[in-house]
DNA sequence: ACCTATACCACACATTTGTGTGGTTGTCAA
DNA sequence: TTGACAACCACACAAATGTGTGGTATAGGT
């Protein structure tokens, strides 16, 4: 079923895909035409059926801008298992998954927020300062969760845990202490996500 | 500049939006009046306008499914700078800015990839086993960042350090040596970014 | 009573856009 | 040499689509 892809070809499916990216919209054949200098809409056509026929498109006829792109057929992050030399080869086995950045925020109906990390409370937990952390709100969690909570009016994030009795916000960073839970504290969410940018 | 919407305004808007992001496409306007029984594409146009008079889209003259969300608008991940108290109220100051995870791999040109990170060798840097990282694809590096290495055929991540004539991949562990750089040396990219999910 | 805004309708029109027909050129394998 | 396929072009046509003009009805404010 799946068929091989010539390099114009592959960069007609990929100058779509960057179309529906960037624009939020596929482009018309006119606007694919145009990018790469076809003075025929045809010859535009006859790349699209083809690209559906390979599997890697859907059409819909006599509607506008009507690409519907396959997307397990599409460019992706690919998470790789290994490394092979010189320039990084896409080979089969290599590919473990693919990084799929909407599920990271999971449902669009939970209400997601990020924070940006302030201070090194848990740096031993791999949570470094500005990095930016995902909360999914929730007003209980487990033994062991990081979470976002407000203590005496302030933000903090740290783990929660639950001793007999006892609960506590531990630092994961061992130039702070544990921080007994009592008053003037509550849950906002949990940390279900660490995302880092360099530069 | 910012002007409320009615009850109407918000669902032909919140209609709009769930097409672009259920068929990456936003609808035409015959497609919007059949949705909401109207019998005149005039109608739909009123309506556009005003919600382009208002500041929550952008259209394009004479272009077929031309509406373009203006997405600070939009639900999305908004980047907290404060939490209060309770349910974490959206209030306008406490937004600092949205995430956008699309911009977390750049340029889609850019043959970016992940890697499952193995070991603990960079978990000062704040990498930890079985975090991801984003890897863009170069051959050469600067100073300080932190790259993907392949020596003598195995892939391993570390800070790039040169002194003087000499260069070294360093870990972010002190139970771990600096690795001086000689042969069966070759970069595969630039950690970019980091990222990690919890449960 | 008058003005403004929302919320529609009917219909014509022009442009955009997809589609069909019929080509050309070159390559590669049978 | 024939056939298949990729990679194009020119041009006409019809359908999809946005736009303009000119309406009606209702509600609220002044």
């Amino acid at each position: 079923m799946k068929k091989e892809l010539t390099e114009k070809q592959r960069k007609v499916l990929q100058f779509i895909a960057q179309r529906v990216s960037r624009e939020n919209r596929p482009p018309t054949i006119r606007e694919i035409a145009q990018n790469f200098k076809f003075s025929s809409t045809g010859t535009v056509r006859d790349y699209l059926r083809l690209l559906q026929a390979k599997g890697y498109l859907k059409l819909q006829a006599k509607k506008a801008r009507a690409i519907e792109l396959i997307s397990e057929k599409l460019p992706r992050i690919p998470i790789l298992a290994q490394v092979q030399a010189g320039s990084p080869v896409l080979s089969y086995e290599a590919i473990e998954d693919y990084l799929d950045l909407k599920q990271l925020a999971c449902r669009e109906d939970e209400q997601i927020f990020a924070l940006r990390v302030k201070g090194d409370s848990m740096i031993e937990a791999g949570i470094m300062p500005e990095d930016l952390v995902l909360i999914r709100p929730q007003l209980i969690c487990e033994n062991g969760d990081i979470i976002v909570a407000l203590i005496d009016g302030e933000t903090t994030i740290k783990y929660f845990r639950r001793q007999q009795r006892k609960a506590y916000l531990q630092p994961a960073n061992n130039k702070y202490a544990p921080i007994l839970i009592k008053d003037n504290f509550s849950i906002i969410g949990k940390v279900i996500s660490v995302i880092r940018k360099y530069v």
